[in-house]
DNA sequence: TCCGTTCAGTGATATTGTCACCCAAGCCAC
DNA sequence: GTGGCTTGGGTGACAATATCACTGAACGGA
């Protein structure tokens, strides 16, 4: 019941006052949800502030002409903020969450949220602070997508993706979502990648044959 | 001195409670900032949270590569969250605010905007209000960029822009740092619609002579 | 095995971005 | 005024990326 550990696991609420880590445990409840559902989004919409413990959240958005960009991922550790700023502000809101792999979650229900808001400074700039963190990812996104050369940017997504291995499991399509393009760009420029010795490829599968030079790419200006 | 009349300029705050809206006017401070001045970014870092009372500031970006974008605008009647979330979050932050005509503000510091925070629900609401959406924005920036035609995009900023008159005073440059793109291209696209009798150009001034056609086209897909 | 679906490859073409210039308009000192 | 200087804008050549219209290969069931 009063197992208030999983406060620990995340920065900003370890310094929180005893009674209110205390309220925090008793309103919220620990959920699990399995890979590959949508969290929220339309046709989803929760009532709640989710903390993730363990797992990962992709957010991304599908445009009008029905094509989609990854906007940014909540790790184990996090919070998922901006879904609540989208729901207070009725508009409609065309991104969606998924979970990429099984997700443990807390959800906090809206009005303990705001209980929390009210009462704990910490719990304040726990909050605010998250937000700014998603606020400079979004910038970030811009930056890359207004003024990113493709394979500069990819080079830097398949380093991230398989930060756990040098194999990753996922179609040039998955690839041309990350990156808000086509997949015949995907295609090309993998076969460029794979020309020059830093990946190989297979359906459905590449691997990261050279890191230093994929790294390097990524950085170039 | 108890001068409350500013607060019934903004939508949310108006609903709140009589002792807070004074708690509000007594520790902040009204100012007037002219056209121009770098409001925060790097090198300036305001610790207050500002409400636009009359006027307009520009949020944009500069990449590395020194090529900037146009990320959102704050009008009088809304507040520049933003600002003070990304203060919060101790990172290197890009974006830099610019009044685009005289500005009067009122200034609230972080200590009073914690304790309204604190005190007041309505106001927590507004906060959150505003914050989402400033992030729809972006979301919608980030989908423009990444999926949008840009004589669709020049001919919807050319009409939000010139929204007081036919005649909009600036430059092919500034309009490219609007849509993040470069001059050559807003220079080709204008002359293309000057030949379409969309515009009448000048050096410097541009001239709508058929908003109902660019309307047209800002809403194609 | 056949069939349907998903995944990937490719050429042609359109759009957009980059580079390297040029010229014209306005400004200011003299 | 005249001559330079700065800023705004035009243009051609080319590179990068996106779009379109296909093709075939790989895989999974029936």
């Amino acid at each position: 019941m009063a197992d208030t550990v999983w406060i620990e696991r995340f920065h900003g609420l370890r310094t929180l006052p005893e009674p209110v880590k205390a309220q925090l445990v008793t309103e919220s409840t620990v959920m699990k949800v399995p890979a590959g559902t949508a969290v929220f989004g339309p046709g989803a919409v929760p009532d709640n502030l989710l903390f993730l413990l363990n797992g990962r959240v992709r957010v991304q958005q599908t445009s009008e002409s029905g094509r989609d960009i990854v906007l940014y991922r909540v790790e184990a550790g996090e919070s998922c903020v901006l879904t609540t700023a989208c729901l207070l502000a009725h508009e409609p809101y065309s991104a969606e969450g998924v979970t990429e792999t099984e997700v443990t979650a807390v959800a906090i229900p809206r009005g303990a949220f705001d209980r929390l808001m009210a009462s704990s400074k910490e719990f304040r700039e726990f909050v605010l602070t998250a937000y700014a963190r998603r606020i400079t990812d979004l910038f970030r996104v811009i930056d890359d997508v207004a003024f990113g050369r493709i394979d500069v940017r990819l080079a830097g997504r398949l380093l991230s993706l398989a930060s756990e291995s040098d194999e990753l499991a996922t179609t040039h399509q998955q690839l041309a979502t990350e990156l808000g393009t086509a997949r015949e760009v995907i295609s090309r420029v993998l076969n460029d990648f794979q020309k020059r010795g830093f990946i190989a490829q297979s359906r459905g599968k590449i691997t990261l044959l050279d890191r230093p030079k994929i790294a390097q790419l990524a950085e170039s200006t």
